[in-house]
DNA sequence: TGTACATCAGTGAACGCGCGTTCACTGATGTAC
DNA sequence: TGTACATCAGTGAACGCGCGTTCACTGATGTAC
């Protein structure tokens, strides 16, 4: 009993896994029960045994997408870092390799726009994810009067999404990595001067 | 014949416009052929006289929706205005009439996150707009010293176009307000220092 | 240890639905004589 | 000016298709005796 719902949980796992890149690379519209429970390595009607309607499965993708981000704070900023910190996930949210995948990092320059017209729960969580991501940049800025962190952070944050947003919509490469190049220097710079 | 005529161009003006509007609201996939074509006041089989397909109707609709950007540009940094048009662009970009009427403005923080998965012509329409914004934006900036103009302005788009994006996601209409009111005057002193 | 039974993750055919697109048709309008 | 004809914007039924969802079934696995 205990090694089939272990299996259980792992299947669930995968289909998630797999959910959290479809809705990256395609948007809500981009996942599809059928494509998703095939590259699972599923056939699509054993998806209603583990979630109740394609709703709920975005809503527990964006849930998940959001644990990869927490995971990438955990490296870049954890517990008691603080300004050097925020530089080096600056570099990392800004990088090419970032700009290159989206498939595999932050969602929020790619899905935002989509955000207002996603079922409440996967709105909520979105929102959710989006303000551990605040609090946990606020943290780190330990130089930043204690009130006003959560501004800076939120400034530095929207910066860092529209940045990556114009940077997604070039299509020549050298401009695009000189747009991001720009944006890091800009915004370390700033967060010297915080 | 010339009566005839315009009054096609017309009927295809009102389906355009209508189209820019779905797009803002309901993104690329909000656009169905016979929902707006009720609301042009026709029915759906006449879509076909006016455009070659849905995806023709998409590249003709994100032009649309920069030629309003344009008008908007003229109006507040018309062709010789300074850094104090910008301000007054700043001003209204990050709005509060602007953060509620997303079918009315800016296309870029609702629709960025889908243009790469746009068609080519819808594509190299969208990146041909936000260029047009950005060298607009450049064109403005006076006292800035001439070949960092640019850089200069897409910094500033960046934050601008994050700053709304992040607005627009709150679900708390109060910490919205207060997060556009907080960029507006990031903006506006940076643009001082500039 | 061996057998009979219950559970349930996953299969695959079938469904209703809305979509983009096609097409034969209509009827108002402009043109030719 | 009046009549016969051509044009063409717009109509509405029909199409094939992929979607999300349902459901009767299968067969491997865990449990009870």
């Amino acid at each position: 009993m205990a090694d089939k719902s272990a299996h259980k949980e792992r299947t669930r796992a995968r289909i998630l896994d797999e959910a959290a890149r479809a809705l990256r690379v395609g948007g809500t519209e981009g996942v599809s029960v059928s494509a998703l429970m095939k590259r699972a390595g599923l056939t699509h009607g054993g998806f209603y045994a583990h979630f109740s309607s394609r709703d709920d499965l975005v809503a527990h993708a964006v849930a998940r997408m959001f644990q990869d981000s927490t995971a990438m704070l955990d490296h870049f900023v954890p517990q008691g870092a603080g300004v050097d910190g925020v530089a080096a996930l600056i570099d990392y949210y800004l990088s090419e390799r970032a700009l290159a995948s989206p498939e595999h990092n932050c969602p929020i320059p790619s899905l935002s726009g989509e955000v207002c017209r996603m079922s409440g729960a996967a709105r909520a969580e979105f929102e959710a994810g989006v303000r551990r991501f605040r609090e946990r940049l606020a943290d780190a800025l330990h130089s930043t009067v204690g009130d006003k962190r959560l501004q800076v952070a939120t400034s530095l944050l929207s910066e860092m999404v529209g940045a990556m947003t114009l940077a997604r919509m070039e299509s020549d490469p050298a401009a695009a990595r000189e747009l991001l190049r720009r944006s890091r220097d800009q915004l370390k710079r700033r967060l010297g001067d915080a």
